[in-house]
DNA sequence: TAGGCCATCTGGTCCT
DNA sequence: AGGACCAGATGGCCTA
């Protein structure tokens, strides 16, 4: 479930009951599935689409300005039923992608708190760590470094140098308590 | 209350 | 043809 334990709207399920009007297939607005029928025009689940889709879209594939619908010449109940199983699939899909955000976010060390890493700071860490790690790694393999206790410390040490500039060029103050707990981190290994 | 973050819906486009 | 991917939009929850 929800991190946050974010109630499951009551708008947003709509698409898992349709209603009987649906049935009518008399409309052939493209939104017709839309549960507000009075609305429906312009009102499509529960976005404002109606007023955007001449042309804004980033993607239009080059074709000749336009709109183009895929009309799948189904009716307006098949729609539905392909819109219906389209949703579950990228409910899915997002699953995924936030199964994977967790993978990463278990994946990467950072500073434990009651609040769970956003997904854009998870992305931000793991660029960091994936950073320093390359930069540890490129430095152990071009220095040749001697047989002895002090490998791991030096590796802390550089690691810890690594954060320090990525501290000062990119400004971000989050990385202050990464670095901290980075620091514990490696002297506890 | 504003802003951040998120889940979900949606339709267009890409890919197999 | 149909599923995957993508991005815009919206509204809810949470926190400062």
């Amino acid at each position: 479930m929800k991190s946050k334990g974010k109630a499951v709207k009551s708008s947003r399920r709509t698409w898992s009951d349709p209603e009987p009007e649906l049935e009518a297939d008399t409309e052939p607005e493209p939104g017709s599935s839309e549960q507000e029928g009075s609305e429906a025009s312009v009102r499509i689940g529960g976005s404002w689409r109606g007023s955007l889709r001449s042309g804004d879209r980033k993607r239009q594939g080059g074709v000749g300005g336009g709109r183009r619908r895929r009309q799948h010449g189904s009716s307006t109940k098949e729609r539905s039923v392909r819109r219906l199983e389209s949703n579950e699939r990228e409910r899915q899909r997002m699953h995924k992608l936030n199964n994977a955000f967790q993978a990463l976010r278990e994946a990467i060390p950072h500073v434990k708190t009651d609040k769970k890493l956003s997904k854009i700071e998870t992305l931000t860490l793991a660029k960091n760590y994936i950073k320093a790690l390359t930069t540890i790694v490129l430095d152990m393999s071009g220095a040749c470094l001697p047989a002895g206790g002090v490998q791991s410390e030096a590796s802390a040490a550089k690691l810890l140098q690594c954060y320090q500039q990525h501290l000062e060029e990119e400004g971000e103050e989050g990385l202050t308590q990464y670095l901290t707990h980075m620091h514990s981190f490696s002297q506890g290994s």
